[in-house]
DNA sequence: AGCACGCCGACT
DNA sequence: GTCGGCGTGCTC
């Protein structure tokens, strides 16, 4: 091996920490020496802290107070190719590496020692005396017998006190072990077989085989239309990889969809994978690290996050649902988990599998040019078809006031009633009403915190900030003109529909699936799972529906404002707007019925509406790309947010003016500023946000020359400063 | 991030 | 005279 990558006790290691310093600091080897990549614990002024050995130490200062790595943790060094993608990803986002090791390290008790626990198991004779609660101890312990239980479990699983195995351990007719308490996963069998596929499916399935089997890095796009069998495809692909002694790694962007998707694994392969995500507790947080590390899980299903993971050989990363805007990390650290997954995969020689029904425009580009490969899969799963789809032309609807349903949607719905089928009224506000005027002087009721107006949720009887989280009860009279009992609620949201439909649908049974009416993800699944088995004759929903869940008796979606998201000037606008009603009414039909999405909208003519109707996708996203060439933003040019914030408004827009004036090094690369505005959210939090936007030409060194620009800055410590490369929403 | 150091206002 | 505000700077 040519790296030096040993170290000697006493010899001088560059440790990488998460503190937020701007280099490595030098500390002497400890004794038994420590190699490159080693988790360490080191001290750093009073305290102790987690580090990596990155390398040699550069030396070069003061050596007297150089001090000693305290110890080597018992965990699988970072490998070498981990480390070039922190390095590389850090350089793209331009995040500070300590705050790259943070994700890289979010597990409890990384320093722990491995910790044992006591199992029990059958050891030899009979026990002195047979009881019935003896013999039921030892029937479970024989028929389960390949695995391990604790105490606990097994007085649970024989329905027998603890004292009555206590007994049975002191005459060795049970034997407790010490085993690790980070149990290996159990492991995957790739070669159970598959559900059948149709022809379309087993082709894509082969290439995407083929291309995991190579060993090598590629991106696939996986486009698949609601319904057409796509993650029964890219299992084929995970089995190939696990075949392959590789691990894999699927990215869901929701946790609801989590369980649905761990049982489907457990149908193809045999077994439960490991589990990452906000909503694992500690001790599997910390087994599935580990695992992962020592190779001993093949298959983890997580969030963005678990792209962080310590992958012994990971072979393949399956982004499910890769448009979704969640991928995108837009606080804290700014990343893009479908980039960072490409980035990831090329560092260690992996595939990557994009899949989605509506890929983002950046995707599709990228496999227009020939940079990703793509597969399309056309047929729906089944016998189902794409629904019928229709506007419905609100301009020609008579509605009285506060009313959304229009005459013909609600004859739409009557109909499906009458046929004992479930319709599905979509919404995309939460809440009751938008808005709350007062009817005397006008004034619109707004978060103290930030510049948005408060949402009237009825269900919660409070007005709740959708921007910051605040919440305060609802006023008696109007905060500026005093006068009693003149709020009003104005616009539709998903309570308020759900009022309206009460009483238009009076014998209906109606569910309303909303994600802040729903204290866990259970309970949530539960009602999903309810009403898919039809104890719900209309559901009224928010985006929440659009992502994943089978209804299969819902055979109408009526789409209550179609034209919301088209308005304002955010260039992903349309994007959203197609994806999400695409995603919608790919919920009608889903089973041997053809279904039917009636969108109610004034714009019937407004180009994303008709590509939506026409089911003329490429045609939609070609326009799309020709929009985004002229005015050379991204997939065609290149951006990045620059958002200053502070308590102080002058402070910030000074600065900020400051900074636009600045501008020698970004002038260096051809690249444009504009801006200071203020940020999307104006203030959040009590702190006033301005942003600057920069754009430049596509091969342009972008990140170089904002490291530049912003280094001549002096920050007063008031003010933040966070840069977003490829920001998701720009105006 | 913590934590110490250090330089100016209201208290014993 | 001293306690304590948090701006500035350091951590191998």
């Amino acid at each position: 091996m040519v790296e030096l990558s040993f170290f000697d006790e006493g010899d001088l290691v560059a440790v990488l920490t998460a503190q937020p310093l701007d280099r490595l600091l030098d500390y002497k080897a400890p004794e038994g020496g420590c190699q490159t990549g080693a988790f360490v614990e080191v001290p750093l002024g009073p305290r102790k802290v987690l580090g990596v050995v990155w390398g040699k130490g550069a030396g070069g200062f003061d050596l007297s107070k150089a001090r000693s790595v305290i110890r080597v943790l018992d965990v699988a060094p970072m490998r070498e190719e981990m480390r070039a993608f922190l390095a590389r990803a850090a350089d793209y986002t331009l995040t500070p590496m300590p705050a790259m090791l943070r994700l890289a390290t979010r597990a409890p008790g990384l320093g722990d020692p491995p910790s044992m626990r006591k199992i029990l198991r059958l050891g030899q004779g009979e026990p002195d005396r047979m009881t019935d609660a003896r013999r039921r101890v030892m029937e479970v312990l024989r028929e389960y017998g390949g695995l391990a239980f604790t105490l606990r479990e097994l007085s649970e699983m024989a329905g027998v006190s603890s004292p009555v195995i206590k007994g049975l351990i002191k005459q060795g007719v049970v034997v407790e072990e010490d085993t690790p308490r980070d149990m290996p996963y159990p492991s995957l069998q790739p070669e159970f077989d598959g559900k059948d596929l149709n022809d379309d499916q087993a082709e894509a399935a082969n290439q995407l085989r083929n291309a995991v089997a190579t060993g090598h890095y590629g991106t696939t796009l996986l486009k698949g239309v609601t319904g057409s069998g796509k993650t029964e495809v890219y299992l084929e692909a995970v089995a190939e990889c696990l075949k392959q002694g590789r691990q894999a790694l699927v990215l869901l962007p929701e946790i609801a969809l989590t369980a649905e998707f761990l049982a489907r694994v457990e149908e193809r392969f045999g077994a439960r994978p490991a589990e990452w995500h906000s909503g694992v507790t500690m001790t599997e947080r910390r087994r599935c690290w580990r695992m992962v590390g020592q190779g001993a899980a093949q298959l983890v299903v997580g969030a963005r996050s678990s792209l962080y993971l310590p992958f012994r050989d990971l072979g393949l990363i399956v982004v499910d649902e890769e448009h979704d805007s969640s991928y995108k990390q837009e606080d804290g650290a700014l990343y893009s988990a479908r980039d960072m997954s490409v980035l990831r995969a090329t560092c260690c020689s992996a595939q990557v599998i994009l899949a989605s029904a509506t890929p983002s425009l950046e995707s599709w580009a990228n496999a227009e040019t020939g940079k990703y490969q793509r597969l399309d899969l056309t047929s729906r799963f089944g016998v189902a078809e794409m629904p019928d789809m229709r506007a419905i032309d609100m301009r020609a609807e008579t509605l009285s006031s506060n009313r959304w349903i229009s005459g013909t949607l609600k004859k739409e719905v009557s109909a499906r009633l009458e046929l004992n089928e479930q319709a599905l009224l979509f919404i995309n506000r939460r809440g009751y009403a938008p808005t709350t005027i007062c009817r005397a002087c006008g004034h619109q009721i707004g978060c103290d915190q930030c510049d948005a107006r408060m949402v009237e949720h009825r269900f919660l009887k409070r007005l709740v900030c959708h921007q910051c989280g605040e919440t305060k009860p609802m006023p008696e009279k109007c905060p500026n003109c005093e006068a009693e009992g003149r709020l009003a609620p104005v616009g539709p949201g998903v309570e308020r529909l759900a009022e309206e439909t009460a009483e238009v649908f009076p014998d209906a049974r109606i569910a309303v699936l909303s994600s802040d009416l729903f204290g866990s993800a259970r309970a949530l699944k539960e009602k999903i799972e309810l009403i898919a088995e039809g104890g719900a004759d209309i559901i009224i929903g928010t985006q929440l529906v659009a992502k994943g869940h089978n209804f299969p008796h819902l055979t109408l979606v009526g789409v209550i404002d179609a034209d919301l998201g088209l308005q304002g000037s955010d260039l992903r606008a349309a994007e959203r707007t197609f994806q999400l009603m695409r995603q919608v009414s790919g919920r009608a039909g889903r089973t041997e019925k053809q279904g039917v999405a009636l969108l109610q909208t004034y714009q019937p003519e407004h180009p994303v509406i008709c590509a939506i109707l026409s089911g003329d996708e490429e045609g939609f996203w070609r326009a799309e790309a020709r929009e985004r060439e002229a005015t050379g933003v991204p997939p065609y040019g290149r951006l990045a947010g620059i958002v200053l914030s502070s308590p102080d408004v002058q402070q910030v827009f000074d600065l900020a003016g400051e900074m636009a004036r600045q501008d020698a090094p970004l002038r260096a690369i051809n690249a444009q500023i504009y801006g200071p505005a203020p940020a999307p959210i104006a203030r959040i939090r009590g702190r006033h946000r301005v942003r600057l936007l920069v754009k430049c030409e596509k091969g342009a060194p972008l990140q170089k020359a904002l490291a530049a620009w912003v280094a001549q800055f002096k920050l007063p410590s008031a003010i933040r400063l966070s840069i977003d490369i490829d920001p998701q929403s720009f105006y």
